[in-house]
DNA sequence: AAAAACAACTAAAACGTTTTCGTAAATTAT
DNA sequence: ATAATTTACGAAAACGTTTTAGTTGTTTTT
């Protein structure tokens, strides 16, 4: 087994100090052109490659960076990853992430492990658990001592740092009113309990369309899941109830569940009934027909807040100034609309 | 802004010696009740959290794993992953990814970048690249510097090291019996190139039960991908050409537009045709009809591999002894074959 | 009362770097 | 020939820990 050389043992075999060989590898003015010469040939020789935890230490930076998501097996959020992962290793980063699997304490548990030293920003989404919560004291201790922190997707108006999202008012308020274009009437909102900020915003879209267009608001038309857990008892009686001919998803589960049961109930879609889901992933693209989606631009929305973290890793400008980029969605037809 | 408080900043403040507040951090019977509990308060007061990256140097152990993926945004993987990230968290383990886009290049810098003090231990599944140029020097030197390393899935014969996969050959084996036992006489094929360590067991497995049963082997039968690209023309073209009634494919997404095709030729599932795929993810589960699949048991191959690579690491017993652990593939029944 | 034992603490090295400040020898200037 | 400058290098501190090996001062033993 070759053990990992160091400046120790280089100075050692040629004789001369560490700090010599240090300053030859980094091509020093300082140091006479024959020993520099023997000192990297050596260190080639040897393959001498510097020890990221010590210079780590030394220089308190890591090239780390943190990445806490509510699930990893889940199409937005490694798409997300997919750019931030991009993005930081273009800038010699590397990421190290944390699942909090939709757990408050899992989240602060990650964080503050990760906090001590082995990161150098953090970049996250929040879990529902958190946003359930209301608890934002872990990130708040973080930001407290300098560590940068960029939320995504999943934010909290309280937290004073920079984030990214997408607009999802208005994903939903183009969804429902090209429903409305398409002459549909009766129009239904599946979506998820109000705690998860992207739900809620989705349900002020969904409800200012409608009442733009002159639809009231009917709360018998919307369907809300406890949790993002999938329920096809829920969705069936929804169906039973309810007679509508448009409906909007928060996602792409809660979509294609409520599409293969219309189906199984021999609706024609989109003839009779149509459907656009939030989130473009795989399952969109693959039903049949395929899903209308509003489009989240994960990977654009990864590279950017890794951009905006590594900036203000790189320049940390006592400053308090956060900023909050907001994408616009995306509507991509498919075969669940008309058009 | 507070910053992190380090053993210094107390011994300080308390008038005593660094050594003397780690002891008593440590609860040592070397120190004096009194002064324990003087420095534990103030520590706790101060919310003093020891650095990581001071203790890595320390120990020479970071409790950092790195894990090499050719793909984030992809089912299996991220399944994988998760099982890696539930085992190795719960040994107070965190995991840093490295994403190898399919390419031997990047695949090399990011072990490189890695081996330098970052992790204590790999996992990994090779990418197409690496798995086509054949080269696995950068795995060598890793092992050779006494860095455990645990691969999954996509494996390699001539590396010395632990493996995980599953019984690939035995998964087609079986689909295929599945396919004659349902009566089928003529079962297609569609891979992708041999280099994949996967697709080749998997094609291996699909000729063996053929023969088995008394099926000769026809190579028109098998429709070869030249990459993990989907490429529609090829799809029609063979649909065209061959006229078959099951299907088996390597993968998902191959099996998916597959049974588009024939599907919008008018065939129906699974009564002029079976389908059969690789893969358990969520196409499968949500596909019309649902895709019978071989499921790969992501989450428990991450798990294991993660257990390996953790117990190598804490006992680092100098035997170069290797395990390779084989798991069992299971067929999930659905729609796309008759029961 | 001297020796031994013990309690409570500290100094210093070590992990592997980088960097500042010295310093000796060689060179140049006067 | 002496002073000033330059060249080429080394010592040591620093990053934040842990740990070994002292070092005190007090208590126990005989």
């Amino acid at each position: 087994m070759k053990r990992k050389i160091t400046l120790k043992h280089i100075a050692r075999e040629l004789g001369v100090s560490i700090s010599t060989v240090s300053k030859a590898l980094k091509n020093s003015e300082e140091i006479g052109s024959d020993t520099k010469e023997k000192v990297q040939a050596f260190a080639k020789l040897y393959n001498y490659k510097p020890n990221n935890i010590a210079i780590s230490l030394k220089n308190k930076r890591t090239k780390n960076i943190g990445v806490i998501i509510p699930d990893i097996v889940h199409h937005f959020f490694t798409t997300v990853f997919r750019g931030i992962e991009k993005y930081a290793n273009a800038k010699g980063y590397n990421v190290i992430v944390c699942v909090s699997d939709e757990s408050f304490d899992k989240e602060v548990i990650n964080m503050e492990l990760l906090a001590n030293g082995s990161i150098d920003g953090f970049i996250m989404a929040l879990s529902s658990g958190t946003q359930l919560k209301n608890d934002y004291n872990h990130l708040k201790e973080v930001t407290e001592q300098g560590i940068p922190l960029v939320l995504f997707d999943r934010v909290a108006e309280d937290i004073k740092c920079d984030k990214v999202i997408i607009n999802d008012k208005k994903g939903a308020y183009n969804a429902v009113n090209k429903f409305i274009k398409d002459g549909r009437k009766k129009i239904a909102l599946i979506t998820s309990e109000d705690y998860i900020s992207v739900s809620r915003e989705r349900a002020a879209g969904y409800k200012e369309a409608l009442l733009d267009n002159g639809i009231a608001y009917d709360e018998d038309l919307v369907l809300k899941f406890p949790s993002m857990e999938i329920n096809e008892k829920l969705i069936e009686d929804f169906f039973e109830r309810e007679t509508v001919d448009a409906v909007l998803s928060v996602n792409e589960i809660f979509a294609i569940h409520s599409m293969r049961y219309v189906q199984s109930k021999g609706l024609k879609i989109p003839k009779d009934i149509s459907f656009i889901g939030f989130t473009d992933g795989l399952l969109s693209k693959y039903a049949s027909p395929g899903l209308t989606a509003i489009a989240q631009h994960g990977e654009e929305m990864g590279e950017i807040a890794a951009e905006i973290l590594i900036d203000k890793i790189e320049n940390d400008m006592e400053e308090e100034t956060y900023v909050t980029r907001v994408l616009e969605p995306t509507l991509i037809e498919r075969g669940s609309t008309v058009n």
